[in-house]
Order: C-alpha cells, then sequence, then structure tokens
DNA sequence: GCCAGTTGTGCAACCAGTTGCATAGAGGGT
DNA sequence: ACCCTCTATGCAACTGGTTGCACAACTGGC
C-alpha cells in the first residue's frame, strides 16, 4: 500500500543500501508502519525497473554486494505527484477488539493477563518515543518546520500510546470487576 | 487476519445470511475493520467446510438463493481456543503520515486541503458514534457486564477520533503557519 | 582454523485483501 | 412490457504482505 512512496521519502532523506533503509524504515516512518525486508528488496527491485532511483555497489560494499540506492529526478517528481493524492484512512483492525466482543457474546473468556501484556507493550513504546523526543525535538530552541512536522509525527505515536494505556485500564478494570 | 473469528463472534451474537452480516459488521465490528462482502462468502465457505458452521435455506428466502448460517459447537469452542492467543499490535499504517514525511524532506507540498478533508471525516464518524452511544449505552441505568464492554469497545473509537482531531487540528495550524 | 553470529541480498510459495465481473430474483416506476 | 435499483451470491484475476529458505561475506571468540 504505497510502501514505496515510503520507502521514496526515506530514501531521500538519505541514499542507503536496502538492508539499512530496512533498519531505518523501523526507527522512523516505522512509529506506525512496519515492513519486512523481502517487501524491501522487492519494492526497490521494481523502483529502479520503473526509473524511479538508481543503485550502484555501495562505496562501503568492499567484497560484499551491499548496493547503494539513490532517487533520480523521476522518483521526485512521482511523489511530488502522489502526495496530491487523497489518503484512505486507516482502519484500526485489532483482534484483541474482536476477542473482546466474543467476550461479551459468550461470557468470560479470562482477557485479563492479554490486556495487561498489552499495556505493557504500550509503556514500552511510549518510553521509546518519549526518549527519541528528548532527543531529537528540544523544545527551547526554535526548530524549522522540517523538523516541526517530525516532531507531530512523532506525537500522534505518543498520543496514541497515552490514550490506548488510558483506554485499556478502565478495560482492565471492568473485566477484573464486573 | 482472523477475519473468521470476527465472523464467528457476529454470528454467535445473531445468525443471519452472508449479505446481512457483511453489512451488520460494518455497523458494528466495522468501527475498527472494513471486510469486503467477497470476503465474508469466500470465509463464510471455508468455515463451513471446517464444521464451525452450518447452513440452509434462510427462512425467509423465498425463490431466492439466500443463505442462513448458524455457529456449531465446534465453531464455539474454536472461538474460546482463539481468544487466548496472543494478539498482534495494530500497526497505523497511515500514509498521510507518509505524505507529510515527504513534505519535510523535499518542502511543502500543499497538504492542507487533504488534512481539512480528514478533519471533516473524522468529525463525521465521532458523530455517528455519539448517536450510537446514545442509543445503546443509556448511562442512567446500570448496564451488564456484555453491554459495558461493547461500550467500552465504541468508547475506544470514539476517543480515537477526538484525539485524532485535535491532533490534526494542531498540524493544520502548522502547516498553514510555517 | 573453525564455528557462531551479523550483515546483506534474494527466490519461491503462500495467504489475505481488492477489484471487476456475472448471475438471479424482487420491487418499483413509466 | 420494459428498465432500473436493491438484495443476494459467487468466480477469477490481481496485488501486497508474510514466511521459509538459501547464499555469501565479514566479524569476533576460542
Amino acid at each position: 500500500m504505497s510502501l514505496s512512496h515510503a520507502l521514496l521519502t526515506s530514501l531521500i532523506e538519505k541514499s542507503s543500501s536496502g538492508y539499512d533503509l530496512a533498519r531505518r524504515f523501523d526507527k522512523s516512518i516505522g512509529y506506525f508502519w512496519h515492513a519486512t525486508h523481502q517487501q524491501i528488496y522487492r519494492e526497490l527491485a521494481r523502483m529502479e525497473a520503473a526509473g524511479w532511483i538508481e543503485s550502484s555497489s555501495a562505496p562501503d560494499a568492499g567484497k560484499t554486494r551491499k548496493r547503494e540506492y539513490r532517487v533520480l529526478e523521476a522518483g521526485r517528481l512521482e511523489l511530488v505527484r502522489w502526495s496530491g493524492e487523497a489518503s484512505a484512512p486507516i482502519d484500526l483492525r485489532d483482534e484483541f477488539m474482536v476477542r473482546l466482543r466474543a467476550d461479551a457474546a459468550m461470557g468470560p473468556l479470562e482477557l485479563a493477563p492479554e490486556l495487561q501484556r498489552r499495556i505493557a507493550l504500550h509503556h514500552e513504546r511510549l518510553l521509546t518515543y518519549r526518549e527519541i523526543e528528548l532527543r531529537d525535538f528540544p523544545d527551547a530552541v526554535p526548530l524549522p518546520r522540517a523538523a516541526l512536522i517530525r516532531h507531530m509525527i512523532l506525537k500522534k505515536g505518543i498520543l496514541y500510546e497515552e490514550a490506548s494505556i488510558q483506554w485499556s485500564e478502565q478495560m482492565l478494570d471492568l473485566l477484573l470487576n464486573q
């Protein structure tokens, strides 16, 4: 689902190999998107065939097969073109909500432990995001537009985790005491 | 991704035809999940083959092909079994975030109109959810456990829309004034 | 020198979701 | 009678994402 455009954006920020891209992707756009290395290699091959990017043996390749991918003008144009399209709203396809509904339909199903596990996970992520926030977006200095946008994207993740924790704790209380 | 279990849950709440199921699905579990009729028919066929559900010509079929699907004991057992599994956290794969990142990487891209469209959409959904809330979950009466759970699921949608609106308005301000 | 682990690329098969199309009866309008 | 729309089911082809596996070189430990 437009993984290619996400990769293009990442490559504009910094030319890199498929492998590096896969790891950077997880740490940047990856707040809200995960892609396997398989998808990324396949997409890079397609984009190169389409003339959006070019590649050559990476400067630090040595005797390895490592390649470096760079965005071409056609890639930039494509990204600008795509940015004008309407974006489909995400669906929040959450299996746990189905489990809760099943509990409501069939009687208590012991979902509390799983909910607790999820709360811990949300806390973990929140912590990571807050660390990135402290490191990358000091609010003493006035930040340029690009940094403000990136900060807002991170904030979206932070807000989501905070809201999830609050909601989950209320839900947990309900499961345990009703 | 476990659409089958979502459908099982829906069918436990009420036996119905594929078509009715598709429409009810959009209105209930569909707060956070959308499935096409195609997926639903295919999944029903699989579940029937697996012995989780059975079907017969619907009582109100007349001369049409309309069928009614009912959950069998094996289906209930499967749902209980599945409820004990760990649920993968959702990924918030949002194309618009990629567009924002592209804006940050390449300079202003005129994303404000699209953001405004999204804000309107969030308002629309929020309104729908609030109407359902007023209709189905009066807080004067003490509700039974099952209703409380269903209410919490709906609340998750409401909280998400509210947070999205707040965040989007802040983002819009940034896009227009920076 | 060998083994385990990490970096890096890639093929093949599979599964889930989407899209376009086809079929068929019911009900309503002109 | 004719056509249009809605209800209802379904096939076929395609796209995107996932999983398992394989290959290759380099890196550090014993």
